[in-house]
DNA sequence: AGGGGTACCTGCGGGC
DNA sequence: TGCCCGCAGGTACCCC
């Protein structure tokens, strides 16, 4: 799933409604999902929940923090008098078949870690071991992303453009989607290398980086297949319904009709109109 | 250093 | 129906 708007979804929606609360257990299902001492978050309060790159930071009173990873088909569930929305049929069953760790709280409420293909994790983990992750600067951010900074590794990088967005240690935070459709609102090639970008191009495409980002926020993220994101009360988020060109291989350019192509770039698909990215 | 390939997992849909 | 293949929103690791 989730990239970063699906990610600041999740992390909104979590900020909200676990600050406050204390761990009163912790169901390890499967232990490889969770790195540490599932132990230690027994009796923390939660101080609130951050983001960094496609992170989920929980912090605790304590100064340590709960990071979790969804990879790819990650979903964090939260849940509060459960027995009656599994009654009114307001959630799926939950804990599911897919189900790797469940924290309960105080007040009676879960928190379900659900991951098809058992990529994603939890982890126990202090300040300093969350610096020493090599990421760039966030993608949504106006300041730290500058024009000036993506013109340089763009400058620096001879690999196809679509590369180097999905680069963490270069911009944190895209994903495929974004990716494939920041370079469609560009009109760039998806293929094109990354140094032989103009300045405008460059302009544009971090404009529309940006851009698109926010929309998917304000949409709560895409949810276009059935086992991936989801937002914490399980619902889709909509921004799959303003994709220009993610999936739409073979059906018609929203904006020139012609038919959307599909190629691999790094070993991933990759979508784009041959008509608006010439 | 940089690039390519593979691995981690599970499920689904399409073709034969 | 059954089997095999390719595909999936991410990243780490190996090798040249």
């Amino acid at each position: 799933m989730p990239e970063l708007p699906e990610v600041e979804t999740i992390r909104l929606q979590l900020n909200q409604a676990l600050k406050g609360l204390k761990v009163r257990e912790v169901q390890v299902l499967s232990p490889k999902n969770f790195i540490g001492n599932a132990k230690d978050l027994i009796g923390q309060k939660i101080t609130g929940v951050e983001r960094r790159a496609k992170m989920i930071i929980i912090r605790l009173a304590d100064g340590n923090c709960l990071a979790i990873h969804l990879k790819l088909t990650g979903q964090l569930i939260y849940a509060a008098r459960l027995r009656q929305k599994l009654r009114r049929g307001e959630v799926g069953q939950l804990p599911n078949k897919f189900t790797r760790v469940i924290i309960e709280f105080n007040d009676n409420s879960r928190l379900f870690f659900n991951d098809l293909r058992k990529f994603g994790w939890m982890r126990m983990a202090c300040e300093k071991e969350l610096q020493t992750e090599k990421l760039g600067p966030e993608a949504n951010n106006e300041k730290t992303f500058s024009l000036e900074y993506f013109r340089r590794i763009l400058s620096r990088s001879r690999k196809p453009v679509k590369l180097v967005l999905l680069d963490q240690e270069k911009i944190a935070g895209i994903g495929n989607i974004y990716a494939n459709e920041a370079l469609f609102l560009a009109g760039i090639l998806p293929s094109r290398p990354a140094n032989s970008l103009k300045l405008k191009e460059i302009a544009k495409l971090r404009e529309v980086i940006i851009g698109v980002l926010n929309e998917a926020i304000k949409h709560r993220g895409t949810s276009d297949r059935d086992e991936a994101y989801r937002q914490i009360n399980g619902q889709k988020g909509s921004h799959q319904n303003y994709l220009w060109v993610y999936g739409r291989a073979g059906q018609k350019c929203r904006k020139c009709q012609v038919v959307i192509k599909r190629i691999k770039i790094g070993g991933r698909g990759t979508f784009f109109c041959p008509k608006c990215q010439p």
